[in-house]
DNA sequence: ACGTTTCGATACACCGGTGTATCCGATACA
DNA sequence: TGTATCGGATACACCGGTGTATCGAAACGT
């Protein structure tokens, strides 16, 4: 107790690669398996360590399970405000085709960019779902969920208003909620595709989504 | 074997009464802690019997899963199909408020009103989400739960193309493209609000999704 | 090179849930 | 009323997963 700061063990640097390998095998089965289904050896393995190394790691597997979506959602949430950040070097590529109103041609690929940038979507979406199921359960987990569903919306709304304005339309009311609308949307596509299997569900998922976004803004502009 | 149609037993009125109370009782269970948490003892308990009655009934926890699904399905369907049947006398009362164009104000009330009439929303969409996890996982049941969802989708859209009719309207490309749209948005507004947590959770659903209708189309209407 | 510490492996005791084999009471039918 | 059958209760053997206590080896400092 020379200082203060160190009443963290500043981890090891061994220690930290274990837990690192422990959480990327994790991610995995949770997903692939579920919360419940997954067994502590199950990811051990994975991972090729022994049971013994994730109790040296890990209370529980919900300890584990709850670190890991907020370590998704940082990765994710950092992505989006890098998106934010450099909003009007990405936008004018996907605005090549641009016409004076900003219509679900345009507005289509602008979002479902965004949402399939991040990573490996099959297996996120699965845990997602995952860790939605036991917020609707868990009030503590529900909290923690909204929160970072909302900051999410938020980062998402910027975007679209980014899009908006660069067009030079009037962002109008409440772009959260339409970004909300959105990604509902593209999550449904998401499910779907997944359901009906087959590879390359990220272009099924597209196409789904595409599909609906202008059926959606079809009817209700005409 | 005197005739072919006996092959079923015609399980007993006794014995059709007990399975009943299962499928209650494990939908109520099912929906709170899950499929895998739920164990047959809790499923037994709840029904008021034990576990040999259980095993006397149904041969896996998975297969009365599936069972409820089915029935649950079926029963939500005939629900829509209900409304679809005699919509001409539902739909003069939700459009009391008759404008010359179809907009938010009338179509929110209208859809929701239909995606609300099938009982406790809670525990039905709980006891939904862990379906929908196991379609994502289970190709067979995937297929399943495609298949349903096409049925609903399909006569939700009827609803969509009579709503639109009555107000005179052309019901354009794809109404069950809009259902669609329309369902997600509801869903995502109840899971929010099942995860606010707090009584009435319909009501506070209804205002969610409210209030991004309305944001959704003030956008792209402008 | 040597002692120390840290980290993961191994072994074991424990528990909860499952499924089955058997039993007993109620109901139906003559 | 007596008998056969059906349906659910009870008891038990079994297994998979958990968590802990102990051990051994590799990394680190000196």
């Amino acid at each position: 107790m020379t200082t203060d700061a160190e009443t963290k063990p500043a981890e090891s640097a061994r220690r930290h690669k274990t837990r690192e390998r422990l959480m990327d095998a994790a991610f995995e089965v949770f997903s692939e398996v579920g919360i419940h289904a997954a067994t502590v050896e199950m990811i051990a393995e994975r991972a090729d360590f022994t049971r013994g190394a994730f109790y040296s790691n890990f209370d529980t597997k919900e300890e584990l399970f709850l670190a890991l979506a907020e370590r998704g959602n940082n990765e994710r949430l950092a992505l989006l405000r890098g998106s934010v950040a450099n909003i009007d070097v990405i936008l004018p590529t996907l605005l090549h085709s641009a016409g004076e109103k900003l219509t679900a041609k345009e507005l289509g690929p602008i979002v479902a960019s965004f949402l399939e940038q991040q990573g490996e979507n099959r297996l996120w979406f699965l845990f997602q779902s995952e860790l939605r199921l036991l917020a609707m359960r868990d009030p503590e987990v529900g909290k923690l969920y909204l929160e970072q569903k909302r900051a999410a919306d938020h980062e998402f709304g910027n975007i679209i208003t980014a899009a908006f304005d660069a067009v030079g339309l009037a962002p109008a009311l409440d772009s959260v909620e339409l970004a909300n609308v959105l990604m509902n949307t593209y999550e449904a596509a998401l499910q779907e595709a997944i359901m009906r299997g087959g590879d390359s569900v990220q272009e099924a998922a597209h196409q789904l989504f595409m599909q609906r976004l202008l059926g959606l803004i079809g009817q209700l502009a005409s």
